[in-house]
DNA sequence: TTATTGACGTAACAATTGTTACAATCTTAT
DNA sequence: ATAAGATTGTAACAATTGTTACGTCAATAA
């Protein structure tokens, strides 16, 4: 376990100012560790904990009553998933389906506890209010390419932001795979990634696909 | 100026609990009423100013670099305009448009002082989170309807939005509005609102469309 | 009244996206 | 090695949405 011994206290002082809190979230939370492609929350789930991501990264999608899901952003290092915030209070289910895009280390924090760490500590409130803004400023960005570009343009940013997101060029994800969290098929994929590899934006490989 | 004589104090009670903050926005902010069709936040403009609706409907649209633009939800009253904290915060350019949608009363709040408000008031955490979370659930629901849906169900959707938002089974709109508002053609509206007159969903008339 | 403007209807066609079907190639299990 | 399954390529076609063009009708101003 050297390599996985995780000092959870050492991580939440990088997001977390007061003392206190930081040894609250240690002690009430738990380490969750997941590999990729692993559900951390279930559609339909309700919630009882909210993911703080230490390592690694979180996909978050958007479904819908037909089971058809579209890809939303990433979550990062330090990153959490705001939504379960309202989730939670609102005792709701979640409309969302967060998965492991890669091998990743969480501190799951008992949503049992957020309101009054909220009333508490004032950098807990920073922090999930920069959550908020930063998710929502995402969704934004989201939506506009859903409702402003092409499909091809849309595929293009999403390959964008996934190398953004992972420090790579090189993404490997099947063209289903690619179809899937874009809520189209694999047919039209396959097309557009052929149309932007003549344009030489990419080139592709079987299971990979490299940003030019 | 009798009918139009608001005490905001009252007003904001409504939404506000501690007195001295009640208080310090009726003493920093300014009462400002716009007429249907005006503009409350132009675009790409640096928002030195939060409103909250006391009356009326306030509409916010996305836009993007080309001019298109596409409708998000609406505000009404005791709403604000989350995004404006993290324009504001963040100093950037706003991506939005508002637009009174009827003639509106609004109270202009100074963001210099949000920030402070934060930390001071709890009661004005709560209403920056709580909207915060009413338009991230809104966003992710028009999100859901440009994505998931055709063009058909998300005009059906955007009138019954409409409905629920001003009360009322008549919709006066052209449209070429409405055609505006989803970031698509007037014919392409025309069409699809024929089809749901077929429908029995609609009556349309001049300038008017009734939900049946 | 007449002219002008705006709103809506509709046809014809184009562009984009979705669907079905099948082939070729690579990987993996037996 | 062979079979089975997964991945990608591609053609043909369908459905949806966008564009252009032009017509009718109602409201309004001159």
């Amino acid at each position: 376990m050297s390599e996985t011994n995780f000092n959870i206290k050492d991580t939440l002082s990088g997001i977390i100012q007061e003392q206190p809190l930081i040894d609250e979230i240690a002690t009430l939370g738990r380490l969750k560790k997941v590999k990729a492609g692993a559900n951390v929350v279930s559609p339909n789930q309700n919630a009882s904990e909210m993911p703080i991501v230490i390592t690694g990264i979180l996909r978050v999608m958007r479904h819908d009553e037909n089971g058809n899901e579209v890809f939303l952003y990433y979550l990062e290092g330090g990153q959490t998933c705001a939504m379960s915030i309202t989730c939670c209070i609102e005792q709701k289910k979640s409309a969302f389906h967060v998965v492991a895009e890669e091998d990743s280390v969480l501190w799951m924090m008992p949503t049992a506890y957020l309101d009054s760490w909220m009333q508490k500590y004032p950098s807990f409130r920073r922090f999930v209010m920069r959550s908020y803004q930063m998710r929502f400023d995402e969704l934004l960005t989201t939506l506009d390419s859903m409702v402003f570009m092409h499909l091809d343009e849309r595929v293009y940013k999403y390959l964008l932001d996934k190398k953004q997101a992972s420090g790579s060029y090189e993404i490997n994800k099947t063209h289903q795979q690619i179809a899937d969290e874009l809520n189209t098929s694999r047919v039209v994929i396959s097309r557009v990634l052929k149309k932007l590899e003549k344009e030489e934006k990419i080139e592709q490989h079987r299971n990979k696909i490299e940003i030019l």
